[in-house]
DNA sequence: GTCTATATGTAGATAGAC
DNA sequence: GTCTATCTACATATAGAC
């Protein structure tokens, strides 16, 4: 027995989490798939909510780490960075979550989908609040690759990015991701830029004054 | 009494719904907020997971058939439409829901976040169908205002845009709506058009390479 | 640390009176 | 169509033996 039991849980719940959202999964279910005893999750985490927060902690703290390293090695190569590599930093780390054979991530980015679709009160705040730090520092890069770019827009504009990637990320078949995040980065990209302009579309002006 | 105790039910269901998930909201909550019986859920409706479905066909039909009539509208004026014009029938009815002093449509925003993370089975079987047909009437529209767009690609395009803005909707305070919403409508546009370039980034690029 | 056994609560669904 | 009462099932959590 290799892995401890307090590791097989928290496997076998993220698995199962994933899949069937976190109502619906039982502890039996998951003590069965552990091969773990039913009192085990109570022993270990002191109750199932405590063990949801327990595995989002984990692989957040992961991605957002690797996120980060990235971001560090392009900042420390130039003065000012690339747009595009900028926004590879922050795509790709969740797209390596994706790939390698047992499609851990995948389940990852459900499980991130199910995150905001909760409301679920503490983990909410904790999530936000562990996003925030990373938030900033990207929003901080794509600042100086366009200085000119408003920072309330950019705001918004990184909300789109995430909720692209997310959505994706947690819906597209295995095998497709790494094209996919490479189009994503430079659908972002051109976005982005497309911003500077800061043209009002014809359309939305027109539902803009219909509507005020 | 004017409203019918099924529609109370529907009401209150999907407003319990958004809040709370599924799983958590029980027929005695949902019942008790309609002010009709336990037992009339399985009167009207057959089951639980037939009332989700009620609720959800409801408001996606109308959802879907406002995006429809905007774009009949954009294509029986002009004979090749404007992109941002595309963009914009399918975000603003969107955010039309959002709008309206009862904040009906955003309950319905995080409903159907809900749903793209419930791996449910039937409900996205019918989501999906029910989308597929929007989907490709606006992959049409949006191949006629830029005809040298490969069409694999705006397929992924488009769920990006769906992400963003599903996310945002359900996300964001309601004052802002209208304002994000003409920001995402230009973001895309830009998006979209900085995809004809078809420049893989270079940083995406080094990525390909690397794992390949 | 791991187990069995069980306490306690509450869910969805239905039978049958009115 | 609407109600009360209740069936049946399964959830989380814990007490206490080993």
């Amino acid at each position: 027995m290799a892995i401890s039991t307090r590791d097989r849980i928290l496997d076998a719940a993220e698995w199962l989490f994933a899949d069937q959202g976190f109502h619906l999964t039982t502890l039996r279910q998951i003590t069965q798939a552990a091969e773990a005893n039913l009192a085990a999750v109570n022993y270990y985490f002191g109750s199932k909510q405590e063990l949801i927060r327990a595995i989002f902690r984990r692989r957040l703290d992961a991605l957002n780490a690797a996120r980060l390293e990235r971001l560090d090695a392009i900042e420390s190569d130039t003065d000012r960075p690339e747009l595009e590599a900028v926004l590879d930093a922050f795509v790709e780390p969740a797209l390596e979550f994706t790939r390698g054979g047992d499609a851990e991530g995948q389940r990852f980015m459900q499980l991130l989908l199910r995150a905001f679709a909760d409301r679920d009160t503490a983990l909410h705040e904790a999530m936000r609040a562990e996003y925030a730090h990373v938030m900033r520092r990207f929003a901080d890069a794509v600042s100086e690759a366009l200085p000119n770019a408003d920072p309330t827009r950019l705001r918004h504009q990184l909300d789109f990015i995430v909720g692209a990637l997310t959505l994706t990320m947690a819906e597209s078949a295995l095998k497709d991701t790494r094209i996919i995040a490479a189009e994503l980065v430079q659908f972002a990209a051109a976005g982005l830029r497309g911003s500077l302009e800061n043209r009002i579309p014809d359309s939305a002006r027109r539902t803009l004054e219909a509507t005020s």
